[in-house]
DNA sequence: CCGCTTTACTAAAGCGGTTTATCTGTTCAC
DNA sequence: GTGAACAGATAAACCGCTTTAGTAAAGCGG
């Protein structure tokens, strides 16, 4: 007893098969009563179309893949992917798309990528010097990027990342913090360099250190994780060198690094004091609140949806401007301990 | 120009298409030098199988389906479905598969699940008698239900929601609160009632209310999101009737409640201790912490995708023990504000 | 040098739909 | 009464791949 097919409800209701796709898919080509009959005994076969083979002779899937360079059991860790797909949701309910998930296999994107049944792809955090990115163009399936760099072929959607940053420098240099550390993002894929989501913040970061004259940062890598955070805070300097200041290009490395300071008994932020990067949700909730350089997430997975979208209906579209970022103080940051304000103390 | 197809790639080759397909799926059946020519020209020609003619052709699509009873754009504001994915997650990688989100398609699973390509599903939260369930065993696709009732033909994955439930009441009663309140978990489809997860958590309540004797707990619904927690507060009684302690079913819920509680100038928990249910990794990070019901949700995740890959394999699988549930007391419970610890109360 | 197995490769039949081109009858204007 | 137009239905081609059954040539023991 296998599959019910076309064939099997074409026999029974005495009609071709075309007849049977007819009355699913423009009904008004058939007669009244042949349309109700074929509708009637589908019904009771329990016949629903094979979703591959109507994929495969209507080119289309409906279906399209959030491309993403990272396992799956560590990217959703980071609720900055949840809040991206809520945007991407939006436009997909509109389209009843659905959407498939697309991690690396076996390590490798490109894979993945040729096995993905979908129309259109939405790409996350690639490099531009990425095999998938060839890839993508020249299987000349819709593409959006997204955090990464608008490449001739292929738009992408991103944000201000270093004038977030640098606001964010700015903002500890301006409250007298002098040595700071920076928590860089990891490369998300192995063979290739730093994300270009990570180069353009940490050039903001640079800008405004720079411009004060401040010492050189330590840096330390770290996953978007609260266990990558805790495990960045043991990479600080200790003792005198510890740094009073913190700029973390991920929340969750931030809030991670927080309790991981607050269990080795500092007090955040007199002691170190701690600005995030994305403002997710959940970084208004931390104690202390977390102050962070908030992006517009579900609006960047919004506008990336409705860019593909357009792509998919054939429409040639352009990467938009980037999108604003700005600094949100909450209660993690404040001027280093024993800081005495001056007026008028700049040079 | 459209897609380069096995065919072009064979006559390019001069092979038949089978050689060309055998170049791809079994190496050893063709000479050595037919298959460096084979594989040369497929790569130069930027060669590429469609998905869904091997889906069809091959009967397997190595995609599986995550049934999500609730609109994509809403859902995602919960991290309960994150981890659970991060869960899924690691046997997909394992198994090579690939993730496909499908929420209602116009309001209804059905057709969602009629469009979705996929070699089985696992499905949330969907209570026994919703139409879906019936679909789902008609099509004789593999389907482990997720937060459900086992049903005759599908397996499910449960956590034992009452006992959690029941030790998150005892624990308020304990601390001697009598006026309750219980936030209730919303229907997650409009036409049925309520989920098994709420209603089996409602009688874990109960019976630890009933059995000390406790007045009628007020109730009021929310969704899993922390904005829905902060309404549900605006919902509970006023002045002198305000209960002193609330269950939530969610910790999404939850945290917003305590939210709304802190913002309308309540001190938790002396004047109000809150309740959550799940144990989110966020739970911990709140301020004062969140006292929740823990339930392996990572784990759930992961059994449940174990459980649907056997099941693929044509394995029967039968549904396991509920997953243990056990109460997290962090900050956000207390004694009630002018309680007396009275040794030996009881009775 | 003959039959028999192996090796290397191919023709053709699916997989389960959609769609184009065509074929019947009717109806209708003239 | 006839040709055109049209509604209702269908045969067959097609989508792009896998796989079964089979062929031709080469290898091989006797």
């Amino acid at each position: 007893m296998s599959r019910v097919t076309i064939a099997d409800v074409a026999v029974a209701a005495r009609v071709s098969k075309t007849a049977v796709s007819f009355a699913f898919n423009s009904p008004e080509k058939l007669g009244q009563a042949t349309l109700e009959r074929v509708l009637g005994v589908a019904h009771d076969l329990g016949y629903t179309p094979h979703p591959a083979a109507r994929a495969l002779s209507m080119r289309r899937s409906g279906t399209i893949g959030l491309l993403i360079p990272q396992r799956l059991s560590t990217v959703f860790a980071n609720p900055f992917l949840s809040e991206l797909i809520q945007g991407m949701g939006e436009l997909c309910e509109e389209h009843d798309l659905t959407m498939l998930l697309v991690p690396p296999l076996d390590g490798s994107l490109e894979r993945a990528i040729r096995q993905a049944s979908v129309d259109g792809f939405i790409s996350l955090g690639l490099s531009p010097d990425d095999q998938a990115l060839e890839m993508l163009d020249r299987i000349g399936i819709p593409t959006v990027l997204v955090d990464s760099e608008a490449s001739p072929t292929l738009p992408a959607v991103n944000i201000d990342d270093a004038t977030g940053a640098e606001a964010a420098a700015q903002h500890l240099l301006d409250l007298g913090h002098r040595d700071l550390a920076i928590i860089l993002l990891p490369p998300t894929r192995a063979q290739v360099g730093n994300t270009p989501t990570a180069s353009r913040r940490l050039a903001g970061y640079r800008a405004a250190l720079d411009r004060a004259g401040a010492p050189e940062p330590h840096t330390v890598t770290a996953g978007a994780t609260m266990a990558a955070g805790a495990r960045a805070f043991e990479g600080l300097p200790r003792g005198k060198h510890r740094p009073t200041g913190v700029l973390a290009m991920s929340d969750m490395a931030a809030i991670g690094l927080m309790a991981a300071a607050q269990a080795a008994g500092l007090t955040v932020p007199s002691d170190l004091s701690i600005v995030g990067y994305d403002d997710l949700a959940m970084s208004a909730w931390t104690n202390p609140a977390l102050t962070t350089v908030r992006q517009p997430i579900v609006e960047k997975g919004r506008l990336a949806a409705r860019l593909l979208i357009q792509r998919m209906k054939g429409k040639t579209v352009v990467s938009p401007a980037p999108l604003a970022t700005s600094l949100v103080v909450r209660g993690s940051t404040s001027h280093p301990s024993g800081f005495k304000e001056v007026v008028g103390r700049s040079s």
